[in-house]
DNA sequence: ATTAGTGGTAAACAAGAGGTTAGTAGTAAC
DNA sequence: GTTACTACTAACCTCTTGTTTACCACTAAT
């Protein structure tokens, strides 16, 4: 369980540590993957789009502009590889997530399990 | 065509139409806890900190404003209970979570989790 | 009398994320 | 010859988010 019942006094500086602990955490979480975007272009590269204009037609209402600076930070922290293919013509450029992105698999479970109902409580 | 149409026929129709719905569940979940500071008030709130001020010093870095305008929202929104007790003096105010933001705590789990494991891999 | 604490709000501003528009160079299809 | 596709990038603008500072009215302690 994540949350703590007891508000009293012997468990105050027990779950203070467990607290400081898990905003730290969640913090760095978001601070990586909290943006906007940035799961949605992995989502979408997780079912085999890993072209530019295939990402950007994938991943709706998504800007030319902000799909570049995502993928680029996405290859920065080691999430997503980029291949260009010289030897094609045009030339292509083909991206695809790396074995790191797989430790979100997790993340994007719980993410979309509680998104799923969330959405369905809101049209209440 | 000069470049391939799919990269793999038979799940091109499957796993897009998944695709969408985990892009669309994801979406509007970080629609209403994707916020800098959504989830660490409530991480604060479970761990028994229920008072404004309480809150602002347990959540490192928020400011007044911004912690009033998280704990409107969270009300709004159903995840956040508030309690006024008038017969204090001075009169104070009680925050609690409600029994719905419990359904955040796979969310909350599996996002520390990561982060926590993704932090170490940063300090590399 | 001063300081600190209760729970905030108002105003002014800064920063950054994201959106819009336009344009690059080359090729291929109509 | 015109359109559309490849993968982007630059410039500009807007809008949200967050910061800072000051302030409210009241109480309790020093």
């Amino acid at each position: 369980m994540y949350y703590k019942e007891n508000t009293c006094d012997e468990a105050a500086g027990v779950t203070d540590g467990q607290c400081a602990n898990l905003l730290a955490a969640v913090g760095d979480a978001l601070y990586a993957i909290g943006g906007k975007w940035t799961l949605r272009v992995i989502i979408a590269l997780a079912h085999g789009h890993n072209r530019f204009n295939e990402l950007q037609r994938t991943i709706p209402g998504i800007s030319a502009r902000v799909l570049s600076s995502e993928l680029k930070g996405l290859e920065l922290n080691g999430f997503v590889r980029r291949l260009v293919r010289a030897e094609a013509t045009p030339v292509v450029v083909e991206y695809s997530l790396t074995e790191y992105s797989n430790t979100l698999a997790g993340v994007v479970r719980s993410l979309s399990e509680w998104g799923a109902t969330h959405q369905q409580k809101v049209r209440e």
